[in-house]
DNA sequence: CGCCAGGCCTGCACGC
DNA sequence: TGCGTGCAGGCCTGGC
């Protein structure tokens, strides 16, 4: 699901929540992601203040002084925010209660009285596929759905842009880098030349530039009047200058609109995101092109289906 | 039942 | 032999 304007939605939603509080405890259901979740996350965390919320590419980065929580969203995760229901109690006030922390097996039903479960972290019961929350000293928790479980919740300490889900990572699609590596026309012509790949491809592949996944790659094409079938190679400076402005309006107009919500997405305030309602091509097979009125074509590329119009984007 | 779905890492085969 | 490259597979669940 989430792409870069959902990612990047969901931290515009959750930072407010997150930044300055306090981690008073960790809830993990099923650790059981892309990877395991750390056994060891509720020591690591707990106690920890959260400095900042920042974005890489589709990661979400918990800056913890002590070290990073790196999250990502996969196909179908979401993040929200959800109050506690009972305020979590002043630290040093509880004599024996130690910290909050709270066992893998654990779990927040209001109703039930499950045992071993303190009341300070009673809230709405979970759902099934809640694999992870985020208890924090202001009232509130952060909770991880993610129904096919290709997300993940991890720690580094040290410099997480070293690690290595992001250490190989290529630009940011809508910032600049002086001097460097920005995303723009001569970037993009350079990281094509010789390459037979398909641009759809192309512009998918997080070396190339981060962010951009199926849904935006084909809105971007057609955007930019490109097929998704041409070679890489074939694109001249003045096709790439193109691509880059449609990649980076696409992105910004869908941040914009809150992201785009085909099942299941959701902000951290639990709301969709609107910009389907803007989709061009995407997921419209067969129906009118909004330019020219022949319809919409979708074919596969590499296991991925592609939206395109025919006769609107060149070769 | 089979097929499809927003991501992305890994491993393989291939050609230079 | 060693690469860069381009595929295909795999991880999962839910919905049509």
């Amino acid at each position: 699901m989430p792409e870069l304007p959902e990612v990047e939605t969901t931290r515009r939603g959750l930072a407010a929540h997150l930044e300055g509080a306090t981690v008073t405890g960790v809830v993990i259901r099923n650790a059981r992601l892309r990877w395991p979740i750390p056994e060891n996350l509720p020591e690591l965390l707990s106690g920890q203040a959260v400095i900042s919320l920042k974005r890489r590419a589709k990661y979400l980065l918990l800056d913890c002084g002590r070290g990073t929580l790196i999250l990502h969203l996969g196909m179908s995760g979401s993040l929200r925010i959800l109050p506690l229901a009972t305020p979590p109690v002043p630290a040093g006030s509880q004599g024996s209660s130690p910290k909050n922390i709270v066992a893998p097996s654990a779990s927040c039903f209001e109703r039930g009285g499950m045992p071993g479960v303190s009341p300070q972290l009673r809230c709405d019961p979970p759902a099934i596929h809640d694999h992870f929350d985020l208890l924090l000293d202001n009232g509130k928790l952060m909770r991880l759905r993610d129904p096919r479980r290709f997300g993940a919740v991890l720690w580094h300490e040290g410099d997480v842009h070293a690690h290595p889900l992001l250490a190989r990572l290529g630009p940011e699609p809508l910032e600049d880098y002086p001097g460097k590596n920005s995303f723009d026309a001569r970037y993009l012509y350079q990281a094509t030349r010789g390459r037979n790949v398909a641009i759809k491809a192309l512009i998918m592949n997080n070396h190339i530039v981060v962010g951009v996944g199926n849904i935006y790659a084909c809105e971007a094409l057609f955007s930019a009047g490109i097929s998704p079938l041409l070679k890489a190679g074939k694109l001249s400076l003045a096709r790439c200058d193109k691509l880059v402005t449609a990649i980076r309006t696409t992105l910004s107009a869908a941040i914009l609109a809150g992201g785009s919500t085909l099942r299941d997405f959701v902000n951290a305030s639990g709301n969709p995101g609107y910009f389907q309602q803007q989709h061009w091509v995407y997921a419209r097979a067969g129906e009118p092109c909004r330019c020219c009125g022949a319809p919409i074509r979708q074919i596969k590329q590499g296991q991925r289906s592609s939206f395109y119009c025919e006769n609107c984007q060149k070769g």
